[in-house]
DNA sequence: TTTT
DNA sequence: TTTT
């Protein structure tokens, strides 16, 4: 269908660790569980009221993959944008069943951790193994031509200047 | 949580006429199936394949059923924003199920006819059954403090309109 | 910095055909004036207004200036993701002046068309050129890898399914 | 325009304090200075680079302004959700001049401080003057109808709560 | 002017 | 079940 789009952004925690397991092929696949929440003030009561929101989060973007495994851990706050996909599966009973994910594969994916990266080192809580820090693309933290900016940014269109923009 | 963020933007076609239902206090709900696709080249073959998904969009928000109820009929293209939702339910033999929608609710939500409303009339296409062809904010196509421009908007902008945009 | 993001998405139609250049090492640059507008219904007087606001949208991306050059027209309906950026320059006095455009370039840009193919044809209306209908990622029309959905989506995950979803 | 969308969700840290003025009917105006930035590695020399772009944004929204007052500082890291607005004033020349925000107004509009509260307290850095942490929708902290779950969210949701999520 |  |  022309003219489409399925975008999901979540801002949220982890659950757990990141879970890595491998296609046969030997490509990486990383799922994780997203916890976001609102509040909100009973009108009624006027108590606060909290709502928590679970996401399962499936990776198949090499370099995003990448980067769940090294970076990510319980806890760790992100940002995520990928797309909705729902699958069919049997259960032992042989049921149909259905499983909604937000799928983060193609270019179309961004995984950016929001955590500063000294919460880690000490400790249990949230954070991130180790150094991190950075924001990947879909393509992960490797070099991307498309990635940067217009070629030096004041020149890059000089060639064009000759329109007055605004 | 705090610093979190729930956000599904759609594009898509309604595959069927909206359902509207009513709470007990009688409050309006309305469910959509919308479609999403994507298309690619198979590179192996080279032959065009393309894959849908479908959604369930639940309503929430009065306005928004009311524009659902008046303007969307089945092949209408819209646009959406809501929240992913994933509830619980049971079925028959008392087992758990878990169901994943896209909510709109509230004043996060938004609602948007992408069709140009000449589709209907003659013929079978999808469309709109009225006039239609506004684009509707969280609380409907009715008067919106909140949907104004800005407080002082007069004084920021009247002075734009007679300028040639380009 | 880390967990950066910095994402626009417009719906609007073209106020002009693009204008495509080209940079001297011969790649294609693409600019499009996009037009949304929001109406509201005026407090005080009842009355209906309309704002409109006017974009500007630069495409680096080769494929998609490629798209916009052969398919997009004034008045076309189009979906656009990109990034805000601002750019100097001097005037001819010799003035800094600054103009913000929205960009798309790299990965994660998104140009897909809305408008139905058939509108073209008869007369001066908006619409395309020519066929077009498909909608394009950062890539544009060509075979992509990561463009696919997952290899066989039903057997995608075969190999995880030991695992119950929910 | 029927179908328009205009959207700029940003996640970013503030360059300066907000800047907090009133109209002349006392209403509030915060003026946000917000950088985001994106690294990449150069594929000639290898090394790594970056590019910070600033963006001015406004917030009209009165909640959302006391929530900037009252939470705000330099260095806090925000998610931003508002709409694209180009401004025309004059220079003290006469000359007309154009300036492009982000435009937090009405419904649709987003502020969430994404940093850990514990931040502050000691030293310099940057964070919050005091406890916040919550995320804000359009109407700030308040009460807010909408902002419930769901009508029937009880009999949609209370069975989640004592359910464990993973 | 921020942040990493 | 939509759409192209």
């Amino acid at each position: 269908m022309a003219g489409s789009v399925n975008k999901v952004i979540l801002i949220g925690n982890l659950g757990a660790d990141p879970e890595i397991r491998r296609t046969q092929d030997g490509r990486p696949i990383a799922n994780l569980r997203i916890a976001t929440s609102e509040t909100w003030r009973d009108k009624a009561t006027g108590e606060r009221r909290e709502k928590t929101e679970w996401h399962r989060v499936v990776i198949f973007n090499e370099g995003l993959c990448r980067v769940a495994e090294q970076y990510l851990k319980k806890g760790a706050k992100v940002y995520i944008e990928g797309s909705l996909q729902t699958r069919k599966w049997q259960d032992q009973q042989g049921q149909d069943r259905y499983s909604t994910e937000v799928v983060l594969q193609g270019f179309n994916s961004v995984l950016t951790m929001l955590d500063g990266r000294g919460e880690g080192g000490g400790g249990g809580g949230g954070g991130y193994d180790q150094g991190g820090g950075d924001d990947f693309g879909a393509s992960g933290p490797g070099p991307s031509r498309e990635r940067r900016p217009a070629p030096a940014a004041s020149s890059r269109r000089d060639d064009l200047d000759d329109d007055i923009p605004f």
